[in-house]
DNA sequence: ATGGTAGAAGGTCTA
């Protein structure tokens, strides 16, 4: 048996909410990391959600941001909100632990990396201090050796492999050096990035689309939600891919969903 | 050079 696990910036889940049933419905993941929520958790559709099978807990926030873990298993929430600054008002992170439940239990996390733009600048410099505070805090689980998943929007481009054009994105907050190279030191911790460790060598992997410029339909994409793995995790990855599919419905996201397969 | 789109909020910001 296995246990799927996919995260998706579903950018408002209000908005979204027909389109996210839907692919319940059809994907069946077990476990659904989103982020851009954009509401409060007491405005979160917890009834249509539970009523298609899924517990939820969610870190909300009002307007922007907000990220949430829905399971079909039972849970249990760790932390709401990233160490590191107890000021930091935005939400962008939060953790669990998934039960076994007949199986073996995995923990996971959805989060939400600032975008960063215009970089150089304030909201660049939130960015890096944001991504030091993740590096920190991965580090810090690592230690405790569990099967762990940290999956979410990470407004990185790992490489120039998954820019449309890399060159002109190269000034852009999602692919300037000082973002990759804090993206490689969570790597260089011991965590493996799902879909390159699968899918080396593959081309035109993108989980982004524009809503501008027709970037859809002439797939002009970026590739800047993943999914990281702890060692624990990683020996037990089966499968990993993008699911284009709701990218293309009607009143899509500019994000689709990428999903992991692990052992169960 | 600009605007092109989308969402939430609300008379603009974020992406």
């Amino acid at each position: 048996m296995t246990i799927r696990i996919a995260t998706w910036n579903v950018n408002s889940v209000k908005a979204r909410l027909p389109n996210l049933l839907a692919w319940l419905g059809e994907a069946a993941p077990d476990v659904v990391l989103l982020q851009e929520i954009k509401c409060t958790d007491d405005s979160f559709p917890r009834m249509e959600i539970e009523a298609a099978g899924y517990r939820a807990e969610t870190h909300g926030q009002k307007t922007y941001n907000g990220v949430a873990i829905l399971s079909r298993r039972p849970l249990a929430v760790r932390r709401r909100g990233l160490p590191g600054d107890d000021d930091d008002p935005q939400a962008r992170y939060i953790e669990a632990d998934i039960q076994g439940d007949g199986g073996r239990p995995v923990r996971v996390a959805s989060l939400y990396l600032p975008n960063g733009n215009p970089a150089p600048g304030e909201k660049y410099d939130y960015k890096l201090a944001w991504m030091d505070r993740l590096i920190g805090h991965a580090a810090t689980l690592l230690a405790q050796e569990t099967a762990l998943v940290l999956g979410g929007d990470y407004n990185v481009c790992p490489t120039d492999a998954d820019v449309y054009d890399p060159k002109g994105w190269q000034a852009d907050a999602l692919c300037r050096p000082e973002s990759r190279a804090r993206f490689r030191h969570l790597l260089h911790l011991g965590y493996t990035e799902a879909f390159r460790a699968l899918h080396p060598d593959r081309e035109r992997a993108y989980t982004f689309w524009d809503y501008q410029a027709g970037a859809w339909p002439r797939d002009l994409g970026l590739r800047i939600d993943h999914l990281l793995l702890s060692p624990q995790a990683a020996d037990r990855l089966r499968a990993c891919d993008i699911d284009k599919g709701p990218r293309g419905a009607e009143k899509a996201s500019d994000h689709t969903p990428i999903w992991v397969e692990l052992d169960d």
